[in-house]
DNA sequence: TTGCTCCTCACGTCACGTGAGGTGGC
DNA sequence: TTGCTCCTCACGTCACGTGAGGTGGC
């Protein structure tokens, strides 16, 4: 006699979310999400709290969470949940700052590619060959640089800790008004479309 | 008679460009760099030419190449090694936008997280589903970002795509000297450490 | 009966990491 | 003889994509 007994099937459910059959099939296998009930012909049902686990289960995995890291969220079984965004937060800002090299040097190339009339692969061999000295990161030195920060993080104390975060939200707030949106004009401009 | 015979085990040459044992078999696996020759016992035997080759390997690699495209390009089946930069260039600015967005995300999540006492998980999750409507990225989406962008470009025609580039270069040119300093000096003051 | 949706395997992806078990001495 | 290096399989990783072959009608 409760209401909402309404259940979703699963290419329903694909549809509505922008999620393929083959993911939810994979989040039911890993556990990270089982329809509540099946149909007699075994087709899978998913009822109202299943939906609004996937919704979390969606923007979890937009914050660059693993779904293993989802699951344990999900079910109470991060003891601190900040200390996890913060990680992510210290991953994806080793991936920026590679991503910004990387862009900067293939910049450099393509200027100089430009610059040449008729470019060989073996100018751009040799250009390449050129920059090798160049910092070059390879996901595990990245997984390094993440792991560095993150011990650094922990040798910290608590209040140290505090310190640090406090001044860097007052260097970004501090720029906040019109600096952090020039500073996204830029981004942007570097961006075409 | 001709000089140059040193050659290089594979443990030897691992430990001179950093690169791991396992890696150097899975390049010779894939026939991206095959040692000129075998010990009698098999043991693998690297000249002169092939270390050159794991140069340029490693350096291409830097510039976030597959393994395939790398070996095509060594090997010179590339038409158009510009046009492979530029790919990587979008592919690369792409990817870029997509962190920036996820960072500025965790940012606020952790700021609105301190503020708050005593953050339990339920006032994590309740956070980020405020935040759901958000735009998120998924690898998927990620790709279709780069696939329209690379369909875009090959829309032009070559006077349109080279107006294009130019006035980017100007962009970039322009604000070369003080300005580009300073874009960096932010960046780099937004990463710790 | 014909589609359309659903089901369960099961292999492939990318660049290796990580043993397992065995031989050789650049 | 004891290490150390080398060898060849071969499974695991992460989040699914992509068929293959078959059943059911929320």
């Amino acid at each position: 006699m409760t209401p909402e007994q309404r259940t979703w099937k699963i290419g329903e459910l694909a549809a509505a979310t922008g999620l393929s059959v083959r993911s939810l099939h994979h989040y039911d296998e890993i556990a990270l999400l089982r329809p509540s009930s099946r149909s007699p012909s075994g087709h899978r049902l998913y009822a109202g709290a299943d939906v609004r686990r996937l919704h979390r289960i969606v923007a979890l995995r937009g914050f660059g969470l693993t779904l293993t890291e989802i699951g344990r969220l999900l079910d109470g079984e991060v003891p601190d949940p900040r200390g996890l965004i913060r990680r992510q937060l210290d991953q994806v800002e080793t991936q920026l700052a590679a991503a910004i090299q990387l862009h900067d040097r293939l910049l450099e190339v393509l200027n100089a590619l430009d610059a040449t009339e008729a470019p060989s692969d073996r100018t751009l061999l040799n250009l390449i060959e050129g920059m090798t000295t160049m910092t070059r990161l390879t996901q595990h030195e990245l997984d390094e640089m993440t792991a560095r920060r993150t011990e650094f993080r922990d040798s910290l104390t608590p209040t140290e800790l505090a310190d640090l975060e406090a001044s860097r939200r007052q260097a970004l707030e501090s720029m906040t008004e019109s600096e952090l949106e020039e500073m996204r004009q830029r981004r942007a401009a570097m961006m075409p479309r």
